[in-house]
DNA sequence: GCGTCCAGGTCTACC
DNA sequence: GGTAGACCTGGACGC
């Protein structure tokens, strides 16, 4: 438990059309940073790691999502110098999303026949990101060959006991866990304690491959070719296609079984006889459609399925 | 109840 | 280089 007595505040207009509460906290359920966060009346407390250090998060929006305004009250342990405190907040700002210019993807969605039924709902969502790749990483070995609702169960787990808890304004909420503070664990402990099964391995080597040896966080990531974050993303354990495909900040489709079924109707009007096979075959078709707007149609077509069936009559397994 | 199947993949041994 | 088979666990399903 960390106690982070001492606050800041920063406030700063992102990019519109940038709806806040679609953006922080997806219609989906997906959540900003920590799986385990809370928003409750139009304020979100979170925490993560920003700039190496633990930060209490209480995030609001005072603005519309035509003329947006966050405002951001930022919880430390220690007093942060201004220096400090502005990297954190250039950090923050990265980490919503909120300098992305929707307006391309929303030209091309416009005129696709599946994304123009998805824009009323979503005008305005934002993707976002972590500073460092670890917890998407983390996210998605802990979401292989399991259903949602164990994954979940996992990660809950495993965020609880293994990261840090950030204790601010009575709130308790804790962050993901760092490679060195995962590195030196025994697997089987990990492996029995949230009942992870294999996972615990992969979790374990990852933690330990990006504690001794190091690896670009996700702005340094984006500055590379595509081609060479995707090469760097498969060399960690534990990574495979669709693992790198989550966690790339150059945006990949990340097709696995559920999302095969969702992709495979949409696109082809029936769901795929033999799902693992059909795979590669619907993640071209999804490349080949939206290029590389293909991440930003892939999350706004999974936050609206729902409305998606009803639009287009089909039936899509929901999240 | 009990047994079987398989799920938001990846790794490895074997050919 | 291509490809079965193994890997944890627990809910769903058939009997």
């Amino acid at each position: 438990m960390t106690l982070l007595r001492h606050s800041f505040s920063i406030r700063f207009a992102p990019k519109a059309p940038y709806d806040f509460t679609l953006t922080v906290r997806k219609p989906a359920g997906w959540t900003l940073f920590s799986s385990i966060e809370a928003f409750e009346k139009g304020f979100l407390w979170t925490a993560a790691h920003i700039e190496g250090i633990l930060v209490g998060m209480k995030l609001s929006s005072e603005g519309t999502v035509d003329a947006p305004q966050v405002v951001a009250e930022l919880f430390t342990e220690r007093r942060m110098p201004t220096r400090r405190q502005k990297a954190i907040g250039r950090a923050l700002r990265r980490n919503i999303g909120a300098d992305d210019d929707l307006g391309g993807f929303y030209d091309i969605a416009r005129r696709d026949d599946i994304l123009k039924h998805v824009l009323d709902d979503l005008y305005g969502m934002h993707s976002t990101s972590q500073s460092t790749i670890f917890p998407d990483a983390a996210l998605a070995i802990l979401l292989q060959m399991a259903p949602i609702k164990r994954s979940n169960a996992m990660i809950d787990c495993f965020i609880t006991n293994y990261g840090e808890m950030a204790e601010f304004e009575a709130r308790r909420i804790p962050s993901w866990p760092l490679p060195a503070q995962l590195a030196g664990r025994d697997p089987a402990e990990l492996a029995k304690a949230c009942k992870l099964g294999y996972r615990a391995k992969r979790l374990v080597e990852l933690a330990k491959k990006i504690d001794s040896e190091g690896f670009p966080d996700t702005e340094e990531l984006e500055r590379l070719a595509p081609e060479e974050s995707k090469r760097l993303l498969l060399g960690l354990p534990g990574i495979g296609p669709y693992s790198a495909d989550i966690v790339d900040p150059h945006g990949g489709f990340p097709i696995d079984v559920w999302s095969a079924d969702v992709f495979g109707k949409l696109f082809f009007g029936e769901e795929p006889k033999d799902k693992r096979a059909d795979i590669e075959c619907i993640k071209t078709e999804g490349l080949r459609r939206w290029g590389k707007w293909s991440w930003m149609a892939f999350l706004y077509v999974v936050q609206d399925l729902e409305n998606l069936s009803k639009k287009l009559e089909i039936k899509l397994r929901l999240i």
